[in-house]
DNA sequence: GAAAATAGGTTTCGTGACGATACCATATTA
DNA sequence: TAATATGGTATCGTCACGAAACCTATTTTC
């Protein structure tokens, strides 16, 4: 197994490297880098509990004094939201403007990478989504990193009826497109 | 299968990101980026034809200048070798100096991601592997990228006898192990 | 309930990646 | 022999990135 691990190392490291070009060509329209679309992309995705500047710096993996500075920048470029959290005044809630969305949709990657896996069959896609998916946990439990996932898949996610759903960890109800959302909670189940 | 694409993407951005961040922490040791790590583990496979600064900017998928600068800083810290090609005298040719061998085998990420992906069955990582791989293919097809692979699995390697190659592009013989290197004129079968 | 400790963010500083452009030397073509 | 192409380097400006200092709001401690 040795070998075959290997090479799925290079290979992941090896995609990694073709979408951080193509996150590149894509960004220098815009004059962002990578890691700014990636911060966007979040942003996007990210529930009430983690749309401040430290889930997204979990998330990043960086260091947080880096992250406020490419946060600066995406708010001087009108791409995000600031404001400060009524019940806690030290944290941070972030959003995305108007043209921050506006961007996100035009600035899609998915696309060119639908293509590429267009003539995979769906059951081994499936397989390769779960091999990853566990290695990726693995990788992120031995390196005490948050797992960040969706609500949906969450052991604290408690369904109270057809429409109504509670998180048991905060003890909050969430709305049915909350449960879609990203979570630096997230445990999975 | 939209769906699936897309998580397929997502997931390896997120192991991108958790690749760079783990490369990040065992470069800063040496005072290295994670590009660095990448030319010298580029460096440290390269065949012949592919040791040398402009293939190692296609394959980073970066501008010559930017890898004309960490070339110089890997030069610099006596990791690289880098000697004027006789035949043609523009052509620098690279390698690996003795520290920077010894650096790539205390450095290794390999390790960790082994024990990450120890528990799944070897078939159903050999099928992640495969998907992976004809993804990667399609995705530097139509970026017009070259794929890079070893000579093994490319269709110029004719075998004269058995320990005699050819290179059918270039016409040299190539010794056995110089089939297991990565060349960037590699055609896959 | 004041002092100490902690936590979320920002600021500042130094290094160097990165793209763009200009530039240089060697090869190739006209 | 001149024009052009090719592999690499040098230079410049922007800004990611980590480290450390700092600020403010909250929590803990005694």
């Amino acid at each position: 197994m040795r070998k075959n691990a290997f090479t799925l190392l290079e290979l992941t490291e090896r995609l990694g490297n073709v979408i951080r070009a193509e996150m590149r060509r894509v960004g220098s329209t815009y004059r962002l880098h990578p890691v700014h679309l990636q911060a966007l992309s979040y942003l996007k995705q990210a529930n009430r509990y983690s749309n401040t500047p430290q889930a997204l710096t979990e998330y990043l993996g960086l260091t947080k004094g880096t992250v406020s500075q490419s946060l600066l920048l995406l708010y001087r470029k009108g791409l995000v939201a600031r404001y400060v959290d009524e019940a806690d005044k030290r944290v941070v809630r972030l959003k995305l403007s108007a043209a921050g969305k506006r961007l996100m949709k035009d600035a899609q990657l998915a696309p060119v990478w639908q293509t590429a896996a267009a003539n995979v069959s769906p059951a081994r896609v499936k397989t390769t989504v779960l091999v990853l998916l566990e290695t990726l946990r693995n990788l992120q439990a031995m390196q005490n990193e948050r797992p960040f996932g969706v609500c949906n898949t969450c052991v604290h996610l408690q369904r109270e009826s057809a429409r109504i759903y509670n998180c048991g960890l905060s003890g909050d109800r969430l709305a049915v497109p909350e449960t879609r959302q990203i979570c630096r909670l997230h445990t999975p189940q």
